[in-house]
DNA sequence: GCATGAAACCTACGGTGTAGGAATATGCGG
DNA sequence: CCGCATATTCCTACACCGTAGGTTTCATGC
């Protein structure tokens, strides 16, 4: 409390301080700033000039709490408008994964290691589904395939968020310093490729793995 | 410790009771039995039959005895041979980082999380280079195409590790409730997949999108 | 034999999640 | 208008966590 009294009981004025969605948006901005292990039911309270137990009436702890994180960032997933071809529309889904994630890098491994059951974290599964039902393949086939498309999309975006933002070329110092720990590790490909290995433009990585599974996929589309 | 007098000072003896290594393997076994949160360090001390304190004359705090753990599950990666068929070594390449996840389930998510520049950290990439290398990909498209693998691969796993031992359809109670969990999503893709989406033979799965992948690197490799 | 330093223990601090209870305002039945 | 149930808040308390700093014991080198 900021004044000398804190407020005990119920709040005057009919409106409750506190509400499941400005713990959990508040939570979400609290990750991004400070980190998602910044994220305590202590230290939140304090942000929202509250008690931590205060919490408790709107959220049942804290596990759960980082998956209603996990929903609110999901939330924010802008799906794309299918264009029928095939290519496009994998493209565009998989950016918009992308671009979820990088907007929330630190909650990103919440989005990509959770698996929840819910409407919204179906969604974008059912977004897959369609651009691959649409594209001709039987229901089977295009689970299969979903879950090698998002083995993908996670398994990149995992990587990239956990690297940090300047992996690209621009930080000559991180670049240095990467190289001479590869070259120290004298395992002969990795010294080969050292060059290749220190830099990594994450954008241009991410759509050469996607462009090897639509072409496989296409492929497998035109024989049955 | 165990009796009432608990030892005070070096130990008699010569060796000393603990070892980095000692810590290091109680703690991955710790995690496998309890969870990767029930390594604490003073769990672990209990179970070394120690006092908490003593850990840290071996180990530097608890996030960098995170990663000797990652690195003592890495060196457990049973790298195979050669056989100079392309698609068979990605195969294989790929099956020992699957058992190797497979065989500690808990730790597998800091294995395929966490990124170390160290040299046990570093031989999987160069087996995956090697093999792609020896196919014929240049330097740098072997990085890119050893990225992509990966990422999959990091992906499948970690989805499979996190999703318990029995997705393959003999837990039946776990099916259906699967099953009324998509249905209620009330997506209509989603619906008519539920039963593909409610069952996940993880090891056709992971296969899958590894041919995926394998059938699009073959394609480039025959046309450069 | 004595100093040195390693390896163990103990104490203590500030942090965590959360159970249980006390206080206070609102809204409702009378 | 009063009284009461209920919702919402704060407070206290507990057990646990990581770890900084100090103390005790022992093996070893001079």
């Amino acid at each position: 409390m900021v004044d000398g009294k804190p407020r005990r009981g119920r709040p005057a004025g009919g409106k409750p301080v506190l509400t499941s969605e400005r713990i959990v948006t508040e939570a979400l901005v609290m990750a991004e700033q400070e980190g998602l292990d910044a994220v305590t039911m202590r230290g939140l309270a304090r942000r929202l000039d509250v008690d931590a137990m205060s919490l408790y009436h709107h959220v049942d702890n804290r596990e759960t709490l980082l998956n209603q994180i996990t929903e609110l960032v999901l939330t924010g997933i802008e799906l794309p408008a299918g264009t029928g071809v095939f290519r496009d529309d994998v493209h565009a889904m998989a950016q918009a994964f992308r671009r979820v994630a990088l907007r929330h890098p630190h909650c990103a491994p919440l989005v990509l290691t959770r698996q929840l059951g819910s409407f919204t974290a179906l969604a974008p599964v059912e977004a897959v589904l369609s651009i691959l039902r649409d594209a001709g393949f039987p229901a089977a086939s295009a689970v299969h395939a979903t879950r090698s498309v998002l083995a993908f999309v996670i398994g990149s975006l995992l990587r990239e968020v956990s690297a940090g933002p300047t992996f690209s070329g621009d930080d000559l110092g991180g670049v240095e310093r990467r190289l001479a720990e590869l070259r120290a590790s004298d395992l002969p490909r990795v010294v080969e490729a050292a060059p290749d290995l220190a830099v990594c433009d994450h954008q241009e990585e991410f759509e050469f793995g996607l462009d090897l599974l639509i072409v496989a996929l296409e492929r497998q589309l035109r024989r049955p």
